[in-house]
DNA sequence: ACAGTCAAACCGACTAGTCGGTATGTTACA
DNA sequence: TGTAACATACCGACTAGTCGGTTTGACTGT
């Protein structure tokens, strides 16, 4: 239902500025312990807004992860790393890429569904399948790198370019545990270090981070500081 | 109704029937998820005897990050790969033993403290701290080992035994998420073999898993079955 | 141009139930 | 007789969700 498409665009949007408020405090204080008056507050919209748009808090939840998978999707790929022509290297820039966006409070760059699925995993189903379709999805985009890189550089190994892919998942999402315990982005970005000479050394790319990134088309390593955070746009209705 | 058990009650400890309890409910649902009331109906308690034992839920948790700081560094000082002489064994054992951990319910193999931080490290400055310090106590065994393999095989690196020994359980954090989005332990697993083809390349142990495994004191890979989830003991009180 | 119609968007007081926490016992034992 | 260790009843605050009503704006017929 909804019939989300229409021409017209009747409001500015409680569902969307709902959305966008679920990003930042279910990132901030978890999902269980984000009340629903407070989402409301936050976006600046009445509780009535809040369950005309969705069924439930759960729907919510449900909706913001699909939200989440189609913005991080944009934001991952116009990201000038993409534009590498060696696959080896969009690997390596997307892993440069994502330390770029370890800046500001910790709220502002650890991943809403992996803290969501961390909560409710045993006991909202829905919740986490959208959480782990989020997680799979954006991972299928890094393996697709992975692959290619497998055969340009010509390697034959036990692992799978989806098991590597998911190790950066596993990574990053570790990483953002360690920021929260610690409080602060730079275990992340050590531990985003640590992956990024695996995968070197996994590839035999002997050469120093360095040479990588002042080839002819060096883009991976650099911050589009304008979009740390991924907002929630208007084009985010569905998902 | 009550009349629950012997009217004798020698010593059964509440206390600890509720740190017991709370690893089991806090892992599985969270815990903002987790009320007062389950803890004591799990523990088998009245809630008078949490409130005797406990000032507030917050307190709780905190005994709890302790209470798991010293139940997980009694079960791994007492595992059996802690003997190998050849420290880098001892590490690479470490991981063979956490992967062998990954057996049963998502929720029983899973960090207690973890999970709490994701979810209060902005919060509940205390629970954070207390969660904190038992990742890098934890941590801090393991570097110990990296430490003195990196002296024995002669490695100098970039890269410090501690950012090294912090990347492991960033790993092991990040595994348990995707474990937890995935409904089981297999990604984990998988990831697990990935951290430990990086030790074994950033010490140059070219050799398969097997031979090291084979070798006199080959302890590394199996499974302390009996203990494969952490309970609380009596012995913790405190911490 | 304009009154009438309709449905979606939105409002906010209200409710039923849950939550963390407290007050006041009761029991076992030193 | 005192004290630690419980047990039970209860409280006020909070929480997700409801419901009757209002606003908005596109469309229609005249």
């Amino acid at each position: 239902m909804r019939e989300r498409s229409q021409p017209k665009r009747p409001r500015p949007g409680a569902r969307e500025k709902l959305l966008e408020a679920s990003f930042a405090l279910i990132r901030e204080k978890g999902y269980s312990a984000t009340p629903v008056d407070e989402l409301c507050a936050k976006a600046g919209v009445t509780k009535g807004a809040f369950f005309h748009h969705f069924q439930s808090k759960d729907a919510l939840a449900v909706a913001a992860a699909n939200c989440w998978s189609e913005v991080s999707r944009a934001l991952f790929q116009t990201a000038p790393y993409h534009k590498q022509r060696d696959p080896l290297y969009r690997v390596l820039g997307y892993l440069d890429f994502r330390k770029a966006l370890l800046k500001g409070e910790v709220a502002e760059f650890t991943c809403l569904v992996g803290t969501m699925v961390q909560e409710v995993y045993g006991t909202h189903a829905e919740i986490r399948e959208a959480c782990e379709a989020s997680i799979s999805g954006h991972a299928a985009m890094v393996e697709a790198d992975i692959a290619e890189a497998m055969k340009v550089y010509g390697v034959r190994a036990k692992w799978s370019a989806q098991s590597l892919a998911l190790h950066t998942q596993a990574v990053l999402q570790g990483a953002f545990i360690l920021a929260k315990a610690k409080g602060g982005p730079d275990v992340a970005a050590a531990s985003i270090d640590h992956l990024r000479r695996y995968i070197e050394l996994l590839f035999k790319v002997r050469t120093g981070r360095k040479r990588l990134l002042t080839g002819p088309q060096a883009l991976c390593g650099y911050i589009a500081r304008s979009s740390s955070t991924p907002k929630a746009s208007a084009s985010c209705v569905w998902g």
